[in-house]
DNA sequence: AACGATAGTGTGATAGTTACACTATGTCAA
DNA sequence: TTGACATAGTGTAACTATCACACTATCGTT
């Protein structure tokens, strides 16, 4: 017994876990990326991508590990959402967990499963299976929080690629926000931030006028805007 | 060694703390309270309230619990701000720290060190001591969501009275936004947002008109706003 | 009764937001 | 090659919100 449990405390501690809530937009719809969960508990169930923290690992690297080991990805946009720490989250034992949220453009992304998950796949935000533990809290909590960062922030690049066409960033915003936008205005709008840049190059969808791309003026870190 | 550490893990677990800031408005100065530490490490320096999550209470009332505790205070406005996980946070073993911040009008207020605290003091924002572990972090990412929030939300009233007078809460804008405000540009403002009502009662400070007294229509709950 | 202190009140100038419709340039099919 | 389709790209006027600004009212104090 003690041979199997060889990490003693004169105190309890619980475990620590990251979950990630990795955004995408997929043909005109907000989806994030689940795992089937291949083993106890909650076999079998959907549920976030995420597992243990390593004693030697911050949290932000852990989720960036755990995104990449089950399910291939790397290089998202990546931003602490909230700590999940209410006792009976996990039936095993006590588990804290420190959700993420990441962003990315969908055509930069392919999915595959990796070690602890079954199957990977995407889900439409409106359309999503049972969720294993508290995971649906979870990622109705992460929606709000992108929705609202939308209007003074600069997140809604973080769906785009590199380069994007300013219809295709009012697509990100108009689904995000559920709304149908104005183009004049939209485009009034953004270009009035200064936060982005043209580029010489252009981008045709192969079935009309092809349409500048830009890009951002400093890419990086979200900004905080107006 | 075993007696001493009878809480055993197949995998290494990390110890978790709560972390408060506590602010308040104090003779017009934005203040925060600090605890002297009585133990080790760190013994000695002033820190933020907090301390171990129990087994079995959630991370929320651990924050109530530990300020209450270390500091006496009950009865404040809390609200989850980021947790804090860098490996070598604390010297004694890998420690995860949820904090919260914690708004309270200062005459409501009563400190008393408690078991954990030798001593308990207010302190200016802008004139902090040396703190232990890395609360200097902790507390300047709580003033930077204080401000952030009082445009967007109804987080000022956090820090006044049930009841306050218009005057007071300008202050309040005034003082963490770092600025001198319009008086009937305020008031047009803070009226229009419809979340305040009139009380018929009126309060002098000794030495002119007495003013209105307001309170929240709807207590409770931060707002969003706009 | 005069003074000091804070409460309380409106208007005009400016800036930002909204509503709104047509021309331009590419692809594709006949 | 030309006409139909799809999306890109562009300006203006009405409306709304924000900002700058100064005086009167009411209390306590002397």
């Amino acid at each position: 017994m003690a041979d199997m449990s060889p990490y003693c405390y004169e105190y309890p501690h619980p475990a620590l876990t990251t979950d990630i809530i990795l955004f995408t937009l997929r043909h005109d719809v907000l989806s994030i990326l689940l795992i089937r969960r291949r083993a106890q508990p909650f076999q079998g169930s959907w549920a976030l991508p995420g597992g243990f923290v390593d004693m030697d690992e911050c949290l932000e690297d852990c989720a960036l590990r755990e995104l990449a080991e089950e399910t291939g990805i790397t290089g998202v946009y990546l931003e602490q959402l909230y700590t999940f720490g209410k006792p009976n989250r996990d039936p095993r034992e006590r588990v804290i967990s420190v959700a993420y949220y990441a962003l990315a453009a969908y055509d930069q992304l392919a999915p595959v499963a990796g070690s602890d998950a079954a199957e990977v796949a995407w889900f439409a935000l409106d359309d999503l299976p049972p969720l294993a533990f508290d995971h649906a809290d979870v990622i109705q909590l992460a929606q709000q929080r992108l929705r609202a960062k939308l209007d003074y922030s600069t997140v809604a690049f973080g769906l785009v690629g590199e380069t994007f066409t300013l219809g295709e960033l009012q697509k990100v915003y108009e689904i995000i926000r559920g709304e149908a936008l104005d183009k004049r205005n939209f485009r009034k709008h953004i270009l009035s931030l200064g936060v982005l840049a043209e580029t010489d190059a252009t981008r045709s969808n192969g079935k009309s006028r092809p349409a500048k791309l830009y890009r951002l003026a400093h890419p990086g870190a979200v900004q905080y805007i107006k």
